[in-house]
RNA sequence: GCGCCCGUAGCUCAGCGGAUCAGAGUAUUGGCCUCCGAAGCCAAGGGUCGUGGGUUCGAAUCCCGCCGGGCGCGCCA
């Protein structure tokens, strides 16, 4: 089946080529009008091409008409194109259009959405990344369901992608750990004298002690408590459907040599400088305020080297592009880490890698902030969550925010089950479907989808056209925020058509046509929560 | 003090490569089940988009100042 839309922009382009010569395709760029009076797209080529061609934007606009809108319209999928505002070119589909939409969704059913990428590349997302030195806190949380909602957008647009955690199971904050259950097990606590500095005081500490087989052996100590902590995070993280396909540890950069390579590869690059027993980086050559010390004067490296070195091993692991998410706590690593790789020399992009920083979380109950929880102490844990709202509210929630922006998780809200909850109002809609084909005795087979004639239906068959072009721009812009926004509005569009029309009517024909668009609904409802790790659940 | 991010309806938040951008949910108020799940729908009220300038034909969106909040700013990881 041909593609209107792509239909619709090579007209266009071909028109735009006539009118200015030098101007690529991209001028020809499509808006969603808000307001449904002005047609389903919007062209803004007329507005863009204004200022070089120094014509008005209806001049231009009105040229465009002339020349494509015969063609348009004959292509059976748009209307009549129209000039509108400033220039706006306003194009508004067909019932045939947004018949064959539905069609389209239910030929490719689980994969609609789905893109053969035409340049399918290695990417990695790293996310979560914790240091086994605790159970992990709800910013883990909120990088989990990002990281995997990313990772799962851009599988969807056709990439190899693999879902990356790195630990450290070496450095300080693993001495302090074994060095705090060792005091527990020999019954010193937090406190205590002989307690060691800044030693980790959550109750898990207690929980592990008293299972550490030789609390006189600190290397055994320390092995012991890392194996248990992992296997805790794995089994917090499989409760919340997040899977990794690789676990990276930072003690293989040092035991493969890696680390010891990245510095030596430092130093021939010229860029660093010997200066008070330290061996330092020029980073301001790259945009860092300040230069970076690589070696440090009692001869130990900073944690910028494995670092550098992690990366190194991304880009020579073949990955043309990575994701880290981390919180914002992070960020001054971005410069450094950025500038570390491009000092190498060894060809590197710029901008490599990308990353996506999360604010922080705050968790509210019963219309309080909630700082502890009894097993980590200091911080409420993912677990937490998962038990107290369900592993669909936290994921959902957790991903229905942009990164960036601070997130209150409302607990009482995510216990909700009603329509107060997102949550649950779009798995609502998705169960209503398969209600009804429960009541009509199975998914439609025989359809004719010319009966779809009216106003809401073609409307609703529109909003699940937006679909693939949605997931498109939340790839790129690594923002799975906006397909929670689109399923809520697609569900909250169902639900409007539900209410407002019959969908078991007697009339045979109109029936079947009528359930093969929910049936489209559903399975894009499905697709969507699919990406964002929520479950579409066909009873509640 | 410096750097980055944020400030949009009572609350939680979308919109920010300029035009067709004042939006959603929730809360409040009023309607809708003898009929497909009311875990739903329909409607009303509610904001000079923190603030003061600037650029432009046009700014929530771009630039600068200020105010308020978050996070960083180690020879810690």
């Amino acid at each position: 089946m041909d593609d209107p839309k792509a239909l619709l922009r090579a007209i266009l382009v071909e028109a735009v080529q006539r009118l200015a010569p030098g101007a690529g395709g991209a001028v020809v760029a499509f808006e969603r009008p808000r307001n449904p009076e002005h047609g389903d797209l919007s062209c803004t080529a007329a507005l863009t091409l204004a200022r070089t061609l120094k014509r008005s934007p209806r001049e231009i606009a009105a040229r465009l008409l002339e020349d494509t809108a015969e063609r348009v319209a004959q292509s059976g999928y748009f209307e009549r194109p129209a000039i509108a505002g400033a220039g706006f070119y306003n194009i508004r589909y067909t019932a045939k259009a947004r018949q064959a939409v539905v069609a389209r969704v239910l030929e490719q059913g689980a994969a609609y959405g789905r893109l053969a990428a035409r340049e399918p590349q290695k990417i990695q997302v790293e996310f979560v990344s914790a240091n086994p030195t605790g159970p992990l806190h709800v910013g883990h949380g909120r990088q989990a369901a990002l990281g995997d909602a990313i990772a799962a957008l851009l599988e969807w647009q056709g990439h190899a992608v693999t879902r990356e955690f790195y630990y450290n199971d070496a450095g300080a904050q693993i001495e302090k750990l074994a060095l705090s259950v060792q005091a527990r097990a020999r019954g010193i606590r937090p406190g205590d004298a002989g307690w060691p500095e800044e030693g980790y005081q959550g109750e898990y500490i207690e929980e592990i002690a008293r299972e550490v087989p030789n609390p006189d052996d600190l290397d055994a100590v320390r092995r012991f408590a890392v194996t248990y902590l992992r296997r805790e995070q794995d089994v917090d993280l499989q409760a919340f459907g997040v899977k990794f396909d690789v676990y990276y540890l930072e003690s293989s950069l040092y035991t493969e040599g890696k680390v010891e390579e990245a510095v030596q590869r430092l130093v021939a690059s010229g860029k660093t400088y010997e200066k008070d027993g330290a061996l330092w980086l020029r980073t301001t050559d790259y945009g860092d305020d300040k230069d970076r010390v690589v070696r440090k004067s009692d001869g130990t490296y900073t944690y910028f080297v494995p670092d550098v070195a992690y990366h190194v091993t991304k880009w020579r692991r073949g990955f043309a592009k990575v994701v880290n998410v981390q919180g914002t706590d992070h960020h001054s690593t971005i410069t450094r880490v950025r500038a570390g790789l491009q000092a190498l020399g060894v060809g590197i992009p710029r901008g490599y890698p990308d990353y996506v920083l999360h604010s922080l979380v705050k968790v509210m109950r019963g219309g309080e902030e909630v700082k502890i929880s009894k097993r980590a102490g200091s911080y409420v844990t993912v677990r937490d969550l998962i038990d107290w709202v369900g592993r669909d509210a936290v994921r959902f929630f957790l991903v229905s925010r942009k990164a960036d922006s601070e997130f209150v998780f409302d607990v009482d809200l995510a216990r909700k089950k009603n329509d107060e909850n997102p949550v649950y109002y779009v798995q609502y809609a998705h169960a209503r479907v398969c209600s009804l084909f429960a009541q009509h005795g199975g998914n439609p087979k025989d359809f004719d989808l010319t009966h779809l004639s009216g106003e809401r239906e073609l409307s609703l068959a529109g909003k699940l056209e937006e679909f693939p072009e949605l997931l498109e721009a939340a790839t790129r812009e690594l923002a799975p925020h906006t397909l929670a926004f689109y399923l809520r509005e697609l569900a909250a569009d169902f639900h409007s058509y539900y209410n407002a029309e019959r969908i078991l009517v007697d009339d045979e024909a109109l029936r079947a046509a009528r359930l093969a668009l929910c049936s489209a609904v559903r399975q894009t409802l499905a697709n969507g929560l699919s990406l964002l790790g929520v479950s579409a659940p066909e009873k509640m």
